[in-house]
DNA sequence: ACAAAAGTGTTGACAATACACCCATGT
DNA sequence: ACATGGGTGTATTGTCAACACTTTTGT
């Protein structure tokens, strides 16, 4: 949950949210190679000045998936984000002051796209890379790594992952966002059959810019085959 | 959600429970060849009459899973029972009445195992073919198809498949449990190899009996090989 | 020239698939 | 004897991992 949170004013006076439900977003990007989470300070109440993931109440008339996509807007301005529910987290201790659950949901953004909303400093919001994560507030810690767990089996099985890198990018920007994510070393042969193999991937008449060495070729992914091949399942084993 | 939720009375003079959750659960048992779900039927309140998922309010001081163990012991009886939670759903139109968001669930077990608590009928409380769903209240037909959905992509990432079937089976009522939910013809030789080769099954010393043909192996699932391969985190594909 | 990354080719081991066939048992 | 399911064997094809090698480009 994100700033206001744990003070109980905004539920007791506000009649248009959900006073036992909230909502708590992992947001991942990728960045030089690491796998980064977007963390919020609490600015007031009794977790002043600790650090948690960026959530809020929920509104009377939406739904829990608009108002994830409603925070993540707030938070970050980015619109067409990729979004998916993790579960509901319903431990009676979980939260101090009373009973309240709240749903998880995780996020994956382009780090290209990302500017940190207005009303946001740096000292309200940053991004830590997943094996520096520090104490957080309420159970949050243990979402995170729920989370960290649901997209190493998900980017296994749909190619989800795409959401992370720019929109053009070589093969081994992608197989490096792979490696980071699951924890394990590829082979730049046999990544390069595979992945071309699917034929999820566009190649592109472009190259890398800019680089001291020869410029690769660039890719985009192909969201129109990628439709075909989610309906029938596939499996996108590493 | 079962008998009576839909009346507002629980949630209005009960104080020991939370009133904007619940919890629904899709039971999925596997019986003569095919599987099925377990539903209830509305004893009073506005859908009096029709079938649902069986469900109910969660206690102020117990956590949502044990809610759910809870619910299912209330109803079959059964205490040891494979159960994981699906997601929350949480559509402001889902429930007629007023804001209401549920927390999915599934559970599998043996039908031979079951029996039907007292206090429920056959009236109450019935086994339907998962092709033969009836008309359901709320967005029941919805959570029941998504956790359809969940099944038969659990099913082929790790054996919680053996949760529906005896203690003791044969491997050619292995072979059907995994036709019916994935809706696929299998090889008989190919799926014998595939799944010894995985070691997760113990061979017994025992024979079916009673068939009119030629008396199978039985086997159990070895649950010690299966933490192992859990951790490492293993492909089941079929 | 050489560093650094891009990109290709080859090989051997192993797994998936499709079938053909024999075995045991009750009616 | 035959129907029914239990159980074995094999040939083919495809996939995966390991690794050696060539190509391009900036410094």
């Amino acid at each position: 949950m994100g700033k206001d949170v744990d003070s109980e004013t905004v539920a007791k006076n506000e009649q248009s949210v959900m006073n036992a439900i909230t909502i708590d977003c992992v947001i991942f990007g990728f960045d030089k190679g690491s796998l980064e989470v977007l963390l919020v300070q609490h600015a007031e109440g009794i977790s002043k000045g600790k650090w948690g993931l960026p959530g809020g109440w929920i509104h009377k008339k939406e739904s829990t998936d608009n108002a994830a996509h409603r925070l993540l807007n707030e938070l970050t301005g980015l619109d067409n984000i990729y979004l998916e529910q993790l579960k509901a987290f319903g431990d009676p201790d979980r939260f101090p002051l009373r009973r309240v659950i709240t749903i998880g949901y995780y996020a994956l953004v382009k780090r290209e796209d990302y500017n940190i909303k207005a009303g946001f400093t740096a000292a309200d919001a940053k991004w830590y890379k997943i094996n520096e994560i520090p104490d957080l507030i309420y159970d949050h810690n243990e979402i995170l790594s729920f989370s960290l767990q649901h997209l190493r089996n998900r980017v296994r099985q749909a190619p989800i992952g795409f959401n992370l890198l720019p929109e053009k990018f070589t093969l081994l920007q992608l197989m490096h966002l792979y490696e980071e994510i699951l924890g394990v070393e590829m082979d730049k042969s046999n990544f390069r059959r595979k992945i071309l193999h699917m034929k999820l991937l566009l190649a592109l008449d472009e190259k890398q810019q800019d680089v001291s060495h020869r410029a690769a070729k660039l890719y985009k992914f192909d969201s129109k085959i990628y439709e075909k091949l989610t309906q029938k399942g596939f499996n996108f084993e590493f």
